[in-house]
RNA sequence: GGGUGAUUAGCUCAGUCGGUAGAGCAGCUGACUCUUAAUCAGCCGGUCGCAGGUUCGAAUCCUGCAUCACCCA
């Protein structure tokens, strides 16, 4: 990866660190003749600035008085000597200001100490020049904020896929489809909540630090409270404390946030990713089933243009009804071998270079599952019925104790919710415990005994569904790695980076 | 964890057989009152990711390390 531009801009004239490079000087050089001229560089609170699509949207043709104000950051900068045209960038698109020597007088050496990245004020007649762009014949020029460092390319913008991440604040405003992204990631959110808001569920929000990690088999994070002088961890599902809610008498709940995993990073896992999960009393999975396809082809319908969206080099075509079929037709159709022939799925985990000598059966078949089916589920595809013993948190089904009633939503390949009919026989949750238990460190599983006393004082049945908002985002954008959809993605340390130094922060005494 | 590739100017990228560093953009100087990635002329700008090695000579070949990307587990 390239070194960050801060870094590199103190490399080449200057031997010591952390000075200033060539175009940082000069350009505080320009800050300083700003400041002489008794002008504030850094501006202050700036009204009455209309946004540059609503100053598009709202020019009259006929209107020769007509004035506008705008605030934003310099993107392009067309210098003709007593004439300037400046490209003005605020998030909701561009506006050309003209400055002319005539309209800025005595301020006019100030438009000509104005350069790119700079973010400035600017008010006058809004009107047309020559060759039709609408723009605003500036008056009034504030300066709010002076940029001291290179922009990127006014081209190509910042395109270093590194750099993007690590500078997330360039990018936001130098390449607008990741505004336009992360502007509609804002809106898909807030949509899924007045979706569910409008069927009566209520937003709540559950502990992030835990004493015990459950509601899932994810290795957690794990931090410390200096005071009680024990250590928690960060959650790696809210279920167990929905739950709970579920037996205070909440009946519909859900929560935004996120959860913490200690695992691997890949295209599809961020170590910090948001998850909704959801709880509905007197439901089951099949009403979870269809509350799911029923928000995910909302949001598809509002912000996809079709039913068929781009997901890298394949489509997905979210028309409903969606597939649902069973863990065991899909384990048969995809690797070829029967769900009860344990034999033949564990030849079949050989094949596939699995380790599964010191697994369980039903996490081979599992492990089958995941080489051999989820890279075939493109469209929308419900995989139902569980095998049981994979489901410590859920309801068998009534004829079949072998399976459990749940489902996995799969989406280009990827799991993009899950969901349960809750098990809420404390009994039966107590022994599911203690066989998940079984052969774990002590450390990383204790039982969560209060959640079977909540379950003892008795949970309604109840529908539960969690869906991965990070990759649902994903799908309905067409970003292919979480990480264009998180803003600031985890990465490692480039620099100064002491691995020592994270013991002595954590803070034991 | 393993494999492959990438890392060159502030940014976007070239760099042939190992022969001593290039372009565009931006920056600086100058010209220009209707530009749209403005244009024109001139100029500046590099520890070629880091550390070693091979060689008369390394951006280029070798080893290690770092970060990123992709693939595999």
């Amino acid at each position: 990866m390239r070194v960050l531009a801060r870094e590199q801009a103190s490399k080449g004239d200057d031997s010591s660190k952390g000075e200033p490079g060539r175009f940082e000087r000069q350009r505080q050089e320009k800050l300083s003749a700003i400041r002489q001229m008794g002008i504030d560089p850094y501006g202050g609170r700036y009204e009455g600035a209309e946004s540059a699509a609503d100053i598009r949207s709202g020019y009259k043709e006929d209107d020769e008085s007509q004035r506008a104000k705008c605030a934003g950051r310099i993107t392009l900068l067309r210098d003709i000597g007593k004439l300037i045209f400046m490209t003005i960038r605020d998030w909701s698109g561009t506006i050309q200001v003209g400055l002319s020597k005539k309209l800025m007088g005595e301020r006019w050496p100030l438009a000509k100490l104005l350069e790119l990245g700079d973010i400035i004020g600017a008010a006058g007649k809004l009107g047309k020049t020559k060759t039709g762009e609408i723009t605003i014949w500036a008056d009034e020029v504030t300066m709010l904020s002076k940029s001291l460092l290179h922009p990127p390319e006014k081209f190509h913008g910042l395109s270093d896929i590194d750099l993007r991440y690590r500078q997330r604040y360039v990018d936001l405003w130098s390449n607008p489809e990741v505004m336009e992204l992360f502007k509609k990631r804002s809106a898909i959110l807030s949509t899924i909540r007045e979706y569910l808001k409008g069927l009566g569920f209520i937003e709540v929000e559950t502990p992030m630090m835990q004493s015990i990690a459950g509601g899932a088999a994810a290795k957690p994070f794990i931090t410390h409270h200096n005071s009680l002088g024990m250590d928690l961890f960060l959650r790696i599902a809210p279920e167990l404390f929905l739950k709970r809610l579920l037996v205070g008498g909440m009946e519909k709940v859900f929560e935004i946030n996120r959860n913490f995993r200690n695992e691997g990073l890949s295209r599809q896992h961020n170590p910090e990713f948001t998850m909704l999960e959801l709880y509905q009393a007197y439901a089951d999975y099949n009403v979870m089933m269809d509350l799911t396809e029923e928000v995910t082809c909302l949001l598809v319908e509002k912000y996809c243009e079709d039913t068929k969206v781009r997901f890298g080099d394949t489509s997905i075509d979210f028309a409903r009804p969606w597939r649902r079929s069973s863990y065991a037709e899909l384990l048969a159709k995809y690797s070829g071998c029967d769900i009860d022939d344990i034999d033949s799925l564990r030849k079949k985990a050989a094949e596939l270079g699995i380790e599964q000598a010191q697994m369980d059966d039903t996490v081979v078949v599992h492990e089958v599952f995941e080489a051999t089916v989820e890279k075939n589920l493109s469209n929308p595809t419900f995989v139902i019925d569980y095998p049981a013993a994979l489901c410590p948190l859920t309801k068998t089904k009534r004829d079949n104790e072998a399976y459990a009633e749940r489902f996995e939503l799969y989406v280009a390949g990827m799991e993009l919710a899950n969901a349960y009919t809750e098990l809420n026989d404390p009994a039966v949750q107590e022994e599911n415990f203690r066989l998940q238990l079984r052969g774990q460190a002590e450390s990383m599983a204790t039982m969560d005994s209060d959640f079977v006393t909540a379950l003892k004082y008795g949970m309604p049945p109840a529908g539960g569904l969690g869906i991965g908002i990070d990759r649902l985002v994903m799908v309905l954008t067409g970003a292919t790695s979480i990480r264009d959809v998180v803003l600031f993605p985890l990465l490692k340390p480039t620099t100064d980076w002491d691995p020592k130094r994270d013991k002595s922060r954590l803070g034991t005494p």
